[in-house]
DNA sequence: CGCCCTATTGAGGGAGATCAACTCGGGTGG
DNA sequence: CCACCCGAGTTGATCTCCCTCAATAGGGCG
C-alpha cells in the first residue's frame, strides 16, 4: 500500500554539508548540526528507533505516522517548513516519519539540544514550547477524529493548512488524498467526495488536484465550530 | 446533558489544610502545596482559564475533556489517584476538568514549579516527563479514535484501564457509560452493546455495570493490536 | 502516444448512530 | 418496610453516514 523504502538515517551518502554556522532551529537560537535530503516516501525514521536527533523541516514536508499490524496508518502530523519534529522523550520515536515530498531537513544532536537546556533557560523553555505546541495540536484532533463529521474534518484540514502555510491565493498541497485520509480519519473517497462537494457549493475551488483556494472562509470556520 | 456547577477555584471554603510538609508530585520531590475537595461532576477549572496551578490526585479521578459549541464532547483523558493533570503551556488552560467521583486533589502553583525546574534538573526533567509521557498517550489515543472499530476501542480501554489501576480481581470503574463513550468517541449505546457482545463471548464478566473482569486477556490484547 | 499513478465518481453494504422503550438499583419519604 | 422516583444502563428497531468495491478519468513523464 505504502512504499516501504530501506532506511537512510544519519550518516548515510545523502547527507550534505552543513552550514557552517549551525542550525537555527527558532530565532537566535543556533546548534550545530547538518542537513540531509530525502526523496518522496522515503523514510527519516522508524518507529521504536533510537531518537537520537531533532529534526526541522528546510524545505518539502514531512509526515509523522503510526501503523497498526494489519497496515490500518494514522497520521500524528504533518510538518511543514520551518517546523521542528522528532522532539520525544526518553530513547525511541514513537512514531515513524517520511517524506510527504522531496525535502530537505536539518538535523541537531539531541546531546547537544539536552546539554544546552540544562545550562540555558532559553533552550530550555524553547523545547518545552514546541512539546506543548504538539500537546495542543493533539488535543485539537482527538476532538476532530472522535466527534467531527467528514465535512468539518476537511474543513478544520483546510483552515489549519492555510494558517500554516503562506497561502497567497490557495493551498498549495505537499500531501496526496490518502495522506490527508489517514490524517483525518476518513477514506480517500470520503476526502474527494467532500472535496468535490464543498467546491460545488463554491466553498473552495480546486483548479488542480493539490492545489486548493479557499473561497468562503465563513463557511469553512462555521464547519470549524 | 451534564451537570455544570459554579467554578470553585482555588481560595473557595472547600480548600482544606495542606500537609505541612508540602505535596509530594513524585518520589523524592516535594511542593508546597494545598489540597481541596470536588464532587462529583464539580468542575476543577475551565477552558481558557488561568492555568495557575498544577494538580495531583489524591483520591477519586478526573476526566479532562473539551466542547464544541453544540454540546459534542470529547473526553482528553481519565486521570486516577497517584497522577498528575493540568501541565500545559502558558498562561491558559486548553481543556476543563472535572471531578468523576467524589475526589481530592492536590494543587501545587505553577510559579513554584517553574521556578524549581530553572534551579533543578530533576525537577525540569520530572515535568518534562509529565509532558512528554502525555504526548505518548495521546499519539496512542489518535490511532484509536482515527482507526479502530468499536470492539478494539472498548478493548484498548478495559486494557488501559486495568494498567493503570491496581485491578486485583476486576476493575472498578469510576466513571459512567457516558464519560467512557466521549473518550472512546462512540456513544453510549454502543459502548454498552460491545460490552455485554464481550461479555456473552466470555471475555470479560460485568457482575455490576461499574465493576468488570477480564477473563481473557489474550483476547483483549489481539483486539489491540 | 501510452503508461502508471493519483484522483474522482458510482453503486451498494455495513458499522455505528439515533430514537425509543424498558430494566435495574439506590435513595427518599410516607 | 415498602412504594415511589430518578438517574444510569441495557436492549431493540431503524436509519444514515461513511466505507467498500469497482469502474472511470485525469495528468505527469518516459
Amino acid at each position: 500500500m505504502h512504499t516501504q523504502q530501506a532506511h537512510i538515517g544519519p550518516g548515510a551518502i545523502s547527507v550534505s554539508a552543513s552550514a557552517p554556522s549551525g542550525i537555527e532551529v527558532t530565532p537566535g537560537l543556533n546548534f550545530p548540526g547538518f542537513t540531509m535530503r530525502f526523496g518522496r516516501n522515503e523514510e527519516i525514521f522508524g518507529q521504536a528507533e533510537e531518537a537520537d536527533f531533532i529534526y526541522k523541516v528546510v524545505s518539502g514536508a514531512v509526515r509523522t505516522f503510526r501503523v497498526l499490524s494489519d497496515g490500518r496508518r494514522q497520521v500524528v502530523g504533518f510538518h511543514l517548513v520551518g517546523e521542528v519534529f522528532g522532539v520525544e522523550r526518553g530513547e525511541s520515536h514513537r512514531c515513524s516519519a517520511e517524506a510527504v515530498a522531496d525535502c530537505e531537513v536539518a538535523l541537531v544532536r539531541r546531546s547537544v539540544v539536552n546539554k544546552a537546556s540544562d545550562q540555558d533557560h532559553t533552550a530550555a523553555r524553547w523545547m518545552w514550547g514546541l512539546l506543548s505546541a504538539d500537546l495542543e495540536r493533539l488535543q485539537d484532533h482527538m476532538m476532530l477524529l472522535g466527534r467531527k463529521t467528514a465535512v468539518e474534518r476537511v474543513a478544520a484540514f483546510l483552515l489549519e493548512m492555510s494558517h500554516r502555510a503562506p497561502c497567497a491565493g490557495g493551498l498549495d498541497l505537499p500531501m496526496s488524498r490518502s495522506d490527508i485520509a489517514d490524517y483525518l480519519g476518513l477514506t480517500i473517497e470520503t476526502v474527494s467526495r467532500t472535496l468535490t462537494q464543498l467546491e460545488r457549493d463554491r466553498t473552495i475551488a480546486i483548479p488542480s488536484s493539490r492545489r486548493i483556494v479557499l473561497q468562503n472562509r465563513a463557511v469553512l470556520n462555521d464547519l470549524d465550530s
